[in-house]
DNA sequence: TGTACATCAGTGAACGCGCGTTCACTGATGTAC
DNA sequence: TGTACATCAGTGAACGCGCGTTCACTGATGTAC
């Protein structure tokens, strides 16, 4: 190696680096605030530089928010996958990690809900978001075909299964359960609980029939 | 009746058709555009009026989407429930129909997602969005028992379901499945049959298990 | 029959404000010759 | 050793703009006496 690509690799680090600071705030940020509450100018100021510097390293803000979902994901799944890797796990548990998950970090859910809903999301980091979204269904395959699911179209029950969940976080754990937020944790464990239980039992089954009774649905476009 | 009461009850008719009209305008541009795209300069001037005047009949934003959401969800329900009383139904025709309910009216889903999503929605209209997610899921249950549910806990079974279908839809209606729409839409109603198939099974037993599992799980609030 | 007053629908214009992003610029460091 | 030039990190201030909401006002209609 030259002394002068020496110097463009220290460069570069250097660059990656300071990357690394900025991501670190908003991480940092979105753990100790809500999605709407950490705007620019706080990333900024965590990071110790000016708005606008911010913009030497990320294109946009959707593509922070991308990049620290991608984070969380990795974090995340290693803190689950470790646990797969020494035994044999059970839907169930996988289940109340996928709560943990989402409900120690609001603002995860928050970004998630940010890529799902919002049209006019930065279109490089839409794709970044779609890319993440089938890793981590291909991971989730992985792990379903290591438990023994004999299912045939294993792709669809990950799907299904991530997003039932998905739409359980969302739609309760705002909803009130006499009031206190224990109260909602617990229900969120308690209908997650159920729909693993629920899928576990139609791991072996089901899903032939269903998907023929589908080839036939009609495909009508949306108006 | 006195002659003044009646007078009365005619200036509020009249009122209570304003609000109509306003409410109609409001449903069908967000029948005809997504939701981020109606404004309440274009809900105004599609009801004829000006913006200051909507403020007169609605104290905010949110409640009038709440309203309308009110309103989908009636007629979705009429459409739906004429087909259950006329005989027993299945879950995946449930689960179909909730899949076209919210793809042929794309903005009842993001007014669904702002509700759940957004933290600075307005108080009363909150309200009114828990109430209906209680009477729906109310009536979910009365369905559910109607085709031979033999859960011991209907709404727990009740809430996952629909929570899994709502999931579903946000989490793939725009995901990329090669890229023509019509395929979105065939996917996202395999993926409700499926999910159906898997919760009909279970509609007989599972939920017993699951719900002595939860019991012991360690209630911890967010911190 | 007329006058003063209350009520309420309706409005044009402006307010407010958040917030992502860009602009024009400075200063340091490296490179060419 | 010095000069001109390129590169790039970094910045304060402003831009832009959407958009829900409010303000101060007009005009019509009903009510009291």
């Amino acid at each position: 190696m030259s002394k002068k690509s020496t110097f463009l690799q220290l460069k570069e680090n250097e660059r990656a680096y300071r990357r690394d600071i900025i991501l670190s705030a908003a991480f940092h940020l979105f753990g100790q605030n809500s999605f709407h509450d950490v705007g620019m100018r706080d990333v900024a100021e965590e990071a110790g530089i000016s708005p606008a510097s911010i913009y030497r390293y990320f294109s946009s803000r959707d593509d922070i928010l991308v990049e620290i979902l991608s984070q969380e994901i990795t974090k995340g799944r290693e803190k689950q996958w470790r646990r797969l890797e020494s035994g044999a796990t059970t839907l169930e548990e996988i289940a109340s990690g996928i709560v943990d998950f989402f409900w120690e970090r609001e603002s995860t859910l928050q970004i998630v809900g940010h890529f799902l809903w919002n049209y006019d999301v930065d279109e490089e980091a839409k794709q970044k978001f779609r890319s993440l979204q089938k890793s981590y269904l291909d991971e989730f395959d992985k792990v379903l075909v290591g438990m023994g699911c004999e299912v045939s179209n294993v792709r669809l029950f990950s799907k299904s299964f991530f997003a039932s969940l998905f739409g359980i976080i969302a739609s309760f754990r705002n909803y009130p359960q006499g009031a206190d937020t224990a109260n909602a944790y617990h229900n969120l464990h308690l209908l997650a609980q159920a729909t693993a239980g629920v899928f576990k039992n139609g791991m072996q089954r089901v899903d032939l029939e269903a998907i023929n009774a589908v080839e036939a649905y009609p495909v009508a476009p949306r108006e």
